[in-house]
DNA sequence: AACCAGGACGTGA
DNA sequence: TCACGTCATGGT
């Protein structure tokens, strides 16, 4: 009760591995989860496979900020139709072209300043996994985004904090509503690693939990009053 | 019609 | 540090 591996658990039970990051058309056997994109791919950690699929990560984690995913699909799908799903093709892109493909996603204008940011800080990399400060550092790049870039592209096991995160916690009790991103993510780190020493199997709890988490949320915590029929609150 | 979505930044106190 | 306005499209 109000353990947060034991809620991980729960939630594992209850609707099983999730199978993020999900990928635009993935082709997997298994990828029979419902959804925005048909792209999960279930009990396979092996993702990203290549520069292309890290982008696509890394896409999405930026035009995902503040809106829904089916958003950021359509976006996606803009830029897979004139071949633009890749660095390369917009990095040569005119930026005005390619505010119009994520036009869908909200805040076009922010989001593609941020999406050219983050590829010259990548290219300054040269292969280097960047520090949870340094991507902080980039103009766009936030907390949770860069907790969402290091988990799921980097594999890099930072748990990721989110509205729903907050909301479930705060309707628990376990968190007050001022309570800091940084308090909240610490709360889960420390929690779970100390039952889990491997660190890559600290990663793959740390990206289900919070794909656990979303799809939680989106059934009892997405409208008020948040909580109605959540039956994580009767443990 | 208001409200929210897998947030972040700039500003002024 | 923090409270608040701004950014924008799309679904319910």
């Amino acid at each position: 009760m109000k353990n947060l591996y034991n809620i991980y658990q729960t939630l594992y039970k209850e609707y099983g591995p999730q199978g993020w990051w999900p990928f635009l058309e993935l082709k997997t056997t298994n990828s029979t989860k419902k959804g925005a994109s048909e792209g999960y791919h279930i009990l396979e950690y092996d993702f990203p496979k290549n520069e292309d699929q890290f982008f696509e990560i890394i896409l999405g984690c930026i035009l995902t900020q503040n809106t829904t995913f089916t958003s950021v699909v359509k976006s996606l799908n803009n830029l897979k139709d004139v071949n633009a799903l890749n660095k390369k093709a917009i990095e040569d892109m005119p930026i005005d072209e390619f505010k119009e493909l994520i036009r869908p996603s909200g805040y076009f204008n922010q989001k593609a300043n941020y999406v050219h940011e983050f590829i010259k800080f990548y290219n300054s990399l040269e292969g280097k996994i960047p520090t949870r400060d340094e991507l902080l550092a980039v103009k766009g790049i936030g907390e949770e985004t860069a907790d969402s870039i290091l988990l799921y592209a980097y594999k890099m096991p930072e748990f990721k904090v989110d509205a729903y995160t907050k909301r479930l916690l705060l309707e628990l009790g376990v968190i007050e509503e001022k309570t800091k991103y940084k308090e909240v993510k610490k709360l889960f780190e420390d929690e779970i690693s100390s039952k889990i020493e491997d660190q890559e199997e600290l990663v793959i709890v740390y990206q289900e939990y919070h794909a656990l988490i979303v799809e939680h949320g989106k059934r009892f915590y997405s409208k008020k009053p948040y909580g109605v029929g959540c039956f994580l609150k009767e443990i």
